[in-house]
DNA sequence: AATGAATGAGGATTCATTCAT
DNA sequence: CATGAATGAATCCTCATTCAT
């Protein structure tokens, strides 16, 4: 995560207790007392520095969605639908790369999925943005393979939707739920297979 | 949703509020003092009936969880894998319940996922006694199937895990995140198309 | 000074304590904490109450406004005009009735004072206010006496300007600055004789 | 104003945006930080200057209390005295020369009255020694003009008494509560035959 | 000489909870 | 039984001030 540049080491240490107490407790059962305690810095640094406990949040998460999701854009996706590669390649290295990726920064990725889930407000805010721009790189994707011929015959937002809805539930329960600190290349396989094939005979 | 009969009606005003407020702002984010406001009900009110918000919580939760997870149980399951029905029907009329059930408790839905998710306490008290509930009884049924030869060749509980995975997902997505008041039948075919197919022509 | 009836022997303590405190070093110097303890009461009550510092100085303020000016109005007035009394015996009866309120409520007019001059915003407020019930009712007054030709010739709101300025400074220099506890009827003959005649043989 | 010279910019920059922040919402609802910040140099530069807050309060308000007060003094007074004037020519240039000064220095004396007024303690330290300056020079003054007999027949000290609360409400009223920029000579003018020969016919 | 970093002490305000009536 | 009154403990945040560089 490139968080910016040139922080002492006290202000290292308010953002990384601030990840660890957020995740672990959430952002409305963590006070700044104990953030600060955490940090054996005091309160007063934190304030002086991100000016309420809301602007440090956003300077936590911030960072990580704009990795989490933009990540995969030009340079991945262009590489990738260059190469002779078939959907489950991309999928597979897709997979590969974003586990790889949440489990360097789990406990920031907590944070974004619990606050994104509880507060209405954050909700509002990053929904539609996220939805955008996931909806507009990937649907270029599933357009291409599609044509490819392969995909069966459902709708490219369908086929996104379910996706979605599969691959986020994935990194969720795993990262977030089980607070696994990684996904094995087994159970990537498995959930390949899954998206490809389902379970019918 | 079952909740102890014979409420007064001030108590119910208690309980609808404190559902209404929960499953918007979240329970660290709502005051005793705004439920009672809402309710038309004092402060003190609340605690005589329920001793803490803590437990406030729990009431709403717990008679939530006995439906929406147990409710599959015997009866349900019993009697759909009694009848001559494929996995694919199984799944279509499980789906169907649980979309109407929480439909109709969406509020109470929210405030469960959302307090899972966000209180690590709540969580490690719950996910290993529903995870319990859920795999006795569902791997029941897939193990049911699978003896019938309706899957492909994986293990039972691979196909238990990724069912699980999307299935919370789609409901999650859907029912929190969207905030939907319900799933529409195509949207309902188009999952059981995705579990059971997958994508891949 | 009629404020809200019905107080606890403990929402009494508060608003003595705060106006002692307030009029002692002013709004912004005294914290709540402060009064809490002068009231000996927990802060909580305090904000029960009041909800805000701010709506605490205000709930002391508004009802001294009230009687300061308008208690001049109609009543006083009226009867006042209505008798075979010169501008003169007015005078004196109005300085006597005013220093008689004010020194009944000292503490109150100095807060009053205070913050008026020391809050721009709330004098913003309250300036064209108080200057509108001052002027609508005194001018009355000084047009009364006027066409009496009890006045030499000059404007009447010129009259009143002069009178407006000279008696602040009396109230508030007594009042205020000097912390008096009243004014004696020498004083007020002296200022009486000031404003009939000035100071030139 | 004669404030102490050689003040490099930056602490030129400090006393302007002090003056003018205390005058506008008090010393007391001004924070060093947002002194700091009008005056773009670090908080530390003017505690590195003055010490402490309060001191660099003093040194705003002391040069000004010299020369607002004893300015009148000797060279003023003398002058005045030895010209064959009248005492409402006296009053005339001294009122004249006061509001120019104050005009001048409009803010500096918003705030040298507003912390009068606020502060308890400070108009403890200032009053007596004022009134004390105030009232050694004029009651010469008044003596001087009482001997000509010009003054109808009340005590000396009374009519200082009347001629401080009308000038001091007329100074205060103006420059503090309407925050005008200066007084015109009209209403000086009225402000002299108020005091000279009152408001009877 | 100037400042960025840091803080202890205190600021207003909120909260879940208790209890006498 | 219901509630108005009351509160201790905490919450987020601000402030004047210090100090190493």
């Amino acid at each position: 995560m490139h968080l910016p540049e040139k922080l002492t080491a006290k202000q290292e240490r308010i953002i990384e207790s601030a990840i660890r107490l957020f995740a672990e407790k959430g952002y409305s059962n963590t006070s700044t007392a104990e953030i600060a305690k955490a940090a054996e810095v005091s309160e007063a640094s934190i304030f002086k520095q991100y000016g309420t406990k809301d602007k440090l949040l956003l300077s936590l998460i911030i960072p990580c969605l704009k990795e989490l999701f933009p990540a995969m854009a030009d340079e991945v996706l262009h590489t990738v639908m260059s190469k002779a590669v078939t959907f489950e390649d991309f999928l597979r290295g897709f997979l590969k790369n974003r586990v790889e990726f949440i489990s360097e920064n789990r406990e920031i990725f907590q944070v974004v999925i619990k606050e994104i889930v509880y507060k209405e407000e954050l909700k509002n805010e990053l929904l539609p943005y996220l939805s955008e721009i996931v909806t507009s790189r990937l649907s270029k994707v599933i357009a291409f393979f599609r044509e490819r011929g392969e995909f069966i015959d459902i709708p490219a937002d369908t086929i996104l939707k379910m996706l979605f809805t599969f691959v986020g539930g994935f990194f969720v329960s795993r990262f977030v739920l089980l607070n696994l600190r990684s996904i094995d290349d087994r159970e990537i396989e498995d959930a390949i297979r899954f998206v490809m094939d389902g379970i019918r005979k």
